[in-house]
DNA sequence: TAACCTTTGAAGAAG
DNA sequence: CTTCTTCAAAGGTTA
């Protein structure tokens, strides 16, 4: 449960970390530097329409592209109000200065026209994939044009989520499977669920990709859809259409996820570290290091991601992924005669701590 | 080649 | 209710 309700304050504060960080700027100008550029966005633009350039527009994408208009409209009211609020300085110059997902021209708007908001919001695009919530989450990329050939839904989810899922509206149509409430109630911070584009990464139920869907892992092959871009491996197509993956829907991510995709970039550029465990642990640290409400910002995009990921799943359990990752490390640690449970847990039980060798920047 | 490492938080299971 | 476990991201490292 986030921590931010209960007005109880334990590690939010973490107040003797403080640390202040000067290159604010230098972390704009570093975002734009991996920004993605309008000549990327069109060849992407191209690539997909390319991709899925069936004769005629598939229903689904087609009446997703009225969906999304009107949500667009919806949002961009919303939106007026929520970036009125969004002038903390942590937003100000970073990737969360807004919401990128806005400038990127609307996919699913035959003329590739910017979407109602774009011109609204000066925004940097970000790489290429990037949660436009935490625009430096690179998504795996699923090319749309899955939807245009697999718009039926993958056997299991639909299975598990159209059975009880009331008939959809005619206006809020085939573009997510609908919650209960409608589109209306979808908050617009989860701006990735309007930007198929830029995330490629899974493809929903209804054939639109999603960042929390991705390929049934596990299988190389797929990897063009999480790391790579829009690129799809040679062999992959046959594939497919001989054992169609299940999707996996991954976890919402927490804050701190949130924050240590945000974050990453930056840490590795100052700190000229590459490896994700250092580096996470110089964000753990600095997460610490966050005030309150620097925080609670985190924990408030988390909270709307876990309410999004409700209503488009409403069916979907952390359950469901427990055992697709394989783990050897419990298993040592089980060996190892008393486990010591996380290395969380285990500096914390022998009050140890490991952050002792920082470089300065890095603390 | 796949798991590990490393972080925090959420959710589910177990006691 | 409390405690434990697993997964979420990421990418270099290791077995």
């Amino acid at each position: 449960m986030p921590q931010l309700s209960s007005g109880g304050e334990e590690d939010l504060g973490a107040s003797d970390e403080m640390i202040s960080f000067k290159d604010e700027g230098d972390q704009e100008e570093k975002i734009q530097e991996n920004a993605f550029t309008e000549r990327d966005l069109a060849d992407l633009k191209s690539s997909l329409v390319n991709e899925s350039e069936a004769p005629a527009l598939p229903e689904a994408i087609r009446r997703a592209q009225d969906a999304h208009r009107v949500y667009q409209e919806k949002l961009a009211d919303h939106m007026e109000d929520g970036l009125k609020h969004q002038e903390e300085p942590m937003y100000k110059g970073s990737g969360y200065s807004s919401y990128p997902f806005l400038m990127l021209s609307d996919p699913y708007l035959s003329n590739g026209s910017m979407s109602t908001l774009s011109s609204k919001v000066p925004v940097v695009q970000p790489s290429h994939g990037v949660h436009p919530l935490t625009p430096l989450i690179p998504y795996n990329n699923e090319p749309f044009s899955h939807s245009s050939h697999s718009p039926h839904l993958p056997a299991d989810l639909n299975q598990k989520q159209g059975a009880h899922r009331p008939p959809q509206t005619p206006d809020i149509p085939a573009f997510y499977p609908i919650p209960p409430g409608g589109v209306g109630q979808i908050s617009p911070s989860m701006g990735w669920f309007t930007h198929p584009l830029m995330l490629g990464s899974g493809v929903h139920t209804t054939g639109i990709p999603h960042p929390a869907i991705v390929p049934h892992s596990g299988n190389k092959d797929m990897e063009c859809y999480d790391r790579g871009m829009l690129y799809r491996k040679p062999h992959f197509e046959p594939k497919r259409e001989k054992e169609p993956k299940k999707p996996t829907i991954k976890k919402p991510l927490n804050a701190f996820m949130l924050y240590m995709k945000e974050m990453r970039a930056k840490v590795i550029a100052e700190c000229t570290l590459k490896e994700s465990a250092a580096i996470n642990q110089i964000l753990g640290r600095r997460w610490h290091a966050l005030s309150r409400e620097e925080q609670a910002k985190y924990y408030e995009l988390a909270r709307k991601e876990r309410q999004l990921h409700m209503q488009l799943y409403p069916g979907w359990s952390a359950r469901d992924n427990y055992g697709k990752k394989k783990r050897r490390s419990r298993e040592k640690h089980q060996d190892s005669g008393s486990d010591p449970g996380s290395p969380k847990k285990c500096r914390a039980r022998f009050g140890l701590n490991q952050q002792t060798d920082w470089c300065g920047p890095c603390r």
